[in-house]
DNA sequence: AGGATAGCCTGCGGGC
DNA sequence: TGCCCGCAGGCTATCC
């Protein structure tokens, strides 16, 4: 399930891999996940699937273009071609986007592959489709019509920014955090994980939160964060690195996954139940 | 109008 | 062994 960290993982060896590289062709499997500027909300008008694609959508695609760089804000990924062209990709919950040699098995769910100019594929599989693929004709349209709603990257985000957006809110600090217009990046694994660092309950009502209480959150998503791109995305399960070991995601998760086991703290056992629609895991002792 | 909730979509694991 | 059900959850639309 990718969060921030996952995404700037993929961001990083993403770079190794395709900046500088020409992408020769894009094959479009399933329409249905790419939006670009001229489709009307709500779906798409032309290059209806089983249609063959324009030769204006597979460049909107970065098909022809060389990749200048990646950029991330939140989960979301934008790859910026030498042309100004923009492809923002976001995973959703299953979203994958992975390079392998153009003769490997593109996988199940595999939506847009591109061809890459050095013998490698690059695809995007979505199992449940929450992600998706939008195209613009410049970065300026990414940032002013889809970024433009996204808070600060979690990575950066401050407390005094938190403070000042949720001061007067009813909601819980929980459901805030999960909320891209207020910080971008956060999901249900390193929201629970921080404020458990915080020693704030996910409950509480943002309005009875103190400034320094906000300043501790505001820090405790940031290392929780950062401490997650070091390890290049922990929420990833089964995984297993290349000589075959476990990965280290379940020592990272303090509470997350652990209803009802001991805290790690204090001992007693987890509490767990649902906030803001989502399974949430915190300690009574620890959080206030 | 802010905030809570339904629905989208498929894989997987538990129970029978 | 196989089927069914519930759950996982980021985000948008919709309702209250």
């Amino acid at each position: 399930m990718p969060e921030l960290p996952e995404v700037e993982h993929l961001r990083r060896t993403l770079t190794k891999r395709i900046v500088g590289r020409r992408f020769e062709s894009v094959a479009v499997r399933r329409r249905e996940v790419i939006t670009t500027e001229r489709d009307p909300p709500g779906g798409f008008s032309r290059d209806q699937s089983g249609a063959a694609p324009s030769r204006l959508f597979t460049r909107e695609l970065l098909a022809g273009d060389r990749v200048a760089t990646l950029k991330r804000l939140g989960k979301q990924l934008a790859i910026i071609g030498e042309s100004g062209r923009v492809v923002c990709v976001h995973l959703g919950m299953t979203g994958q986007l992975v390079v392998i040699d153009h003769n490997a098995d593109i996988g199940a769910h595999a939506h847009v592959v591109w061809t890459v100019d050095n013998g490698t594929i690059m695809v995007f599989r979505d199992a449940r489709r929450f992600g998706g693929v939008w195209t613009y004709l410049h970065e300026q349209s990414l940032r002013e019509t889809r970024w433009n709603t996204l808070g600060p990257d979690a990575l950066h985000v401050t407390g005094d920014e938190l403070r000042s957006v949720l001061h007067r809110s009813s909601r819980s600090i929980k459901s805030a955090l999960l909320d891209q217009h207020v910080v971008a990046g956060v999901g249900n694994i390193y929201a629970d994980e921080a404020l458990f660092d915080a020693c704030v309950r996910p409950t509480r009502r943002c309005a009875a939160i103190r400034a320094a209480e906000f300043e501790r959150i505001g820090g405790c998503v940031r290392a929780t964060l950062a401490r997650a791109v070091t390890r290049g995305g922990s929420s990833i399960r089964d995984y297993v690195d290349s000589e075959g070991r476990a990965g280290r995601g379940q020592l990272d998760h303090a509470v997350y996954g652990r209803g009802g086991l001991a805290c790690v703290r204090c001992g007693e056992p987890l509490e767990s139940g649902v906030v803001a629609s989502r399974t949430t895991v915190w300690c009574r002792g620890c959080q206030r």
